[in-house]
DNA sequence: CCTCCACAGGAAGCGCAGGAGT
DNA sequence: ACTCCTGCGCTTCCTGTGGAGG
């Protein structure tokens, strides 16, 4: 595949100008359907131009809907106005921190780690460099909390600096409470510059899990993105067509199509993007000269694996082994006699659990407790992988039925390779 | 109607790892 | 470097719950 790719590329027959416009992680310089939230960003941010802190926002709406892009738009266009001399005569002095707390930066020493390291408050012209007195190692870690809130005072205030500190993910931080009153306590205890939050999260619930006082302090502004609609994604993917394809590689039809399906999914930019990147490749890859609704249809199906993928090989060992045996369990056949009224193949809790137990010896590894495989089940339930009814009539006592939300064959061999077993 | 079955899920406690404080 | 603390994954124990069967 990766050859065909190459050698297309060689050719001058590929379809794709640019793929890395295709990437989730590409901010266009223009996002469309996003004014009014680029401007209310704007708004409120603006003030740090004329030295005064802005309010705190806190940015939420689901998975690709556009927030991060949005922020690291604005934070980037900020930035190009503040180094322009022309345009910044009062030399005001403004860096923008981006994090995302998933990867790494989980805890408020992580976070305050980071904002320290950042190269853009190590690079010349800065008093007090936070990175300027530590050994050769080069590295903040091992001082204490406490220090790294000092160092970060401190040469804010002695720079008089405007910090943003853009907290992506917010909600996987564990300490969250802590972390933003630090980060606000600072602009109590210094005479010149600011510190300020954007928090952006996907879940809803994020701000009910804050005490009230950080709540107050996070959501001094809040904004909500709402899903694209189809003839928005559409809008977007014809922007990205014409700086990542070739002119004329995609029917209007193919790309109303993908439009379509990202409509379905929670109006989600981002997977109707990574469709319309795999359709571009599989089309380039049967030799296609454009890429048909075929091709989407099969990218459809291709993104779809690979998302699944993606979710059940990151999944802990034990609850990988759960869906191995319902897996195995639904191909073998139930050993129970099936429920007359619901045709789709159904398991019992406790079949699954002793085809669990079995998978486990086989593995070599030990047996969780029921209660404990009752909290996989359940945890499974949450990823959308399998359903959960609680039975009826013609069942005896109270058990939970499961069903699969894959084909039994298909996480098999998920798991299989995942796991490596044969 | 009562008892038993086959579970669900809460509460408490245990061992461990990693982080913080000294 | 050392101990203390805390969160996490897990087990053990226990109380519900709802239908089956006598």
């Amino acid at each position: 595949m990766v050859s065909n790719l190459f050698e297309s590329e060689l050719s001058g027959g590929g379809l794709f100008k640019d793929a890395s416009v295709l990437s989730p992680h590409y901010v266009p310089d223009r996002l469309p359907h996003r004014k009014s939230e680029i401007s209310q960003i704007i708004r409120i941010i603006g003030p740090i131009l004329r030295e005064t802190k802005p309010n705190n926002v806190f940015v939420y709406g689901k998975t690709g809907t556009g927030k991060t892009a949005v922020i690291r738009h604005v934070t980037r266009e900020l930035k190009r106005v503040v180094d322009d001399p022309d345009k910044n005569k009062k030399n005001v002095k403004v860096e923008c921190v981006y994090m995302n707390c998933r990867v790494g930066y989980n805890s408020k020493y992580q976070v305050l780690l980071k904002i320290l390291e950042d190269e853009s408050l190590n690079r010349q012209g800065y008093e007090k460099k936070p990175m300027e007195d530590r050994g050769k190692k080069g590295k903040l870690s091992g001082l204490s909390p406490t220090e790294l809130y000092e160092r970060l005072k401190v040469f804010v205030e002695a720079n008089n600096l405007n910090l943003v500190v853009v907290l992506d993910e917010v909600d996987m931080i564990k300490d969250a409470d802590d972390l933003l009153y630090i980060l606000t306590r600072i602009n109590d205890e210094i005479s010149s510059g600011s510190v300020s939050i954007m928090g952006i999260s996907n879940k809803f619930s994020f701000k009910d899990v804050l005490d009230s006082r950080s709540k107050s302090t996070l959501c001094e502004e809040e904004l909500v993105f709402k899903p694209y609609h189809a003839n928005q994604l559409k809008s977007i993917l014809t922007q990205r067509l014409r700086l990542g394809f070739k002119k004329g590689v995609i029917a209007s039809s193919s790309v109303g199509l993908i439009s379509a399906y990202g409509a379905q999914t929670n109006g989600d930019a981002r997977y109707a993007l990574r469709l319309l990147k795999k359709a571009g490749e599989l089309a380039q890859g049967s030799g296609h000269k454009r890429i048909t609704v075929d091709d989407v249809k099969s990218a459809k199906v291709k993104v779809e694996e690979d998302i699944t993928f993606e979710i059940i090989s990151t999944l802990p060992e034990h609850q990988q082994i759960v869906l191995y045996s319902i897996a195995q369990t639904l191909i073998r056949g139930s050993a129970y006699k099936r429920l007359d009224a619901s045709p789709e193949a159904v398991l019992f809790s406790g079949e699954v659990y002793e085809a669990y137990e079995r998978v486990c010896t086989q593995l070599n590894v030990k047996s969780r407790t029921m209660r404990w495989f009752r909290e996989y089940l359940n945890d499974l339930e949450m990823l959308g992988l399998l359903t959960l009814t609680v039975s009826g009539k013609g069942v005896r006592g109270n058990t939970s039925l499961i069903r699969l939300g894959n084909p039994p064959e298909e996480v098999k061999k998920i798991v299989s390779e995942s796991l490596g077993l044969t």
